[in-house]
DNA sequence: ACAAACGATTAGTCAAGGCTAAAAATTAAT
DNA sequence: ATTAATTTTTAGCCTTGACTAATCGTTTGT
């Protein structure tokens, strides 16, 4: 079953949509996340329902099937496994990564996904912190919990990025918060949420809640 | 000027087909070249001519414009750096790497490529011993003859084959006769022309004048 | 309960890029 | 010089995947 570039990139959104193909999801969302109009998802949907690639009744929102949700899985293990290569190899930053990834995707041959899967060493995650699924569509989840919610005092490693936008990462950046970085938290705010935050043993860091709602952390 | 990958398919064959864009081509060539029928060849010329990516008189073939041509060169250098990574980082023998790069090449990231050719270490030439155009189009071609032109006595090294077919490039691989090998011409046999070979100072190979039509030699 | 608002689907259009079959132009053979 | 063969182009059709505008269904507010 061969699907082509437009199909994939429906079923990635859908899959990250609708939280792993569980739940429903409506036309305008899917089509605001494809940044299309309503018509052409709409259109899609019909399309991607023919092949049974979704459950789909009209007027109430489209479900991935089984083979979807496979497929879409599969479509972002491609898209990761580029992900880590233009960050560990070519040396993207993390806001350039996105859109050529994007492409690379859809590359499609067995072949030379496994021997770059091989060539970066079976990298488990991505370089935003997120589970890369194996060969068998298997997506390891970690426990981890937002910055937030850790008991003041207590350490962990900075494990995800909810936001992708270049402001939030190029923060980031700044204060050294990268995926993989020690952290302890010193001290929260009652008042507006904000933390104080001790990053890798050496700085200390003032972030707002906002900020901090978007890190996942492992304790 | 944004192409399609199609438009850039034909684009890079029509290059290959005419010595460099060089010389004319004709319709039904074009489509023999591309797996296509005419008619499609025909339609997608008279498109590239309104792009003014070649010069075109009806029923008389089409060349390359300078435009043209540097956009061939440009998916061409795409092309070769993508080959050069498919064969030294990826392992890909010579004849699974081919149809790969032929959609790696459309990936369209300047910093992508910058990146690539970088991370490469500035490759030269290609798995099949092709210079790689630099980023400015020039394409440095090296004095290389025929390995059937060599004169008896004299020793060469192997630079480029001209033929990539799995048959061809198996036997190769079976004598050692790889890119950048060092070759010695001990004999020619006037009636066949089959020719004496020793390979890297190790091995004596004989071999057809067929195959050897196919082996470039820098003396 | 019904109208208005909102969301989803359909109808009709377009461009790219394939195809087949028919027509036209060129080239080769008698 | 005609005729025949070959090559090239055109005409018409198809699918994918976008769009706008119009219609249809559902949900909400009064
Ligand atoms: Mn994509
Ligand atoms: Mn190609
Ligand atoms: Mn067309
Ligand atoms: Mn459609």
């Amino acid at each position: 079953m061969e699907l082509t570039a437009a199909e994939e990139n429906y079923l990635k959104v859908i899959y990250k949509l609708s939280d792993g193909g569980k739940t429903s999801i409506s036309t305008n969302d899917l089509a605001a996340a494809m940044s299309m109009k309503p018509a052409s998802a709409s259109d899609m949907i019909k399309r991607l329902a023919e092949k049974k690639l979704l459950d789909y009744r009209k007027y109430y929102g489209a479900e991935l099937s089984e083979l979807g949700k496979k497929q879409a899985i599969e479509v972002i293990r491609r898209n990761k496994l580029w992900m880590v290569f233009l960050a560990d190899r070519l040396k993207f930053s993390w806001d350039e990564i996105d859109q050529v990834a994007d492409e690379l995707e859809h590359t499609r041959s067995g072949l030379l996904l496994s021997r770059l899967e091989e060539f970066l060493g079976y990298p488990k995650v991505d370089p935003h912190g997120e589970p890369i699924p194996d060969v068998s569509g298997a997506i390891q989840t970690r426990p981890r919990i937002p910055l937030l919610a850790l008991p003041i005092g207590q350490s962990a490693q900075i494990v995800s990025v909810k936001d992708s936008s270049p402001a939030f990462l190029k923060y980031l950046d700044k204060i050294g918060a990268y995926i993989g970085a020690q952290v302890k938290l010193l001290d929260k705010v009652e008042f507006d949420g904000s933390i104080e935050l001790l990053v890798d043993q050496k700085r200390t860091v003032f972030m707002s809640s906002s900020i901090a709602a978007n890190l996942l952390v492992m304790p």
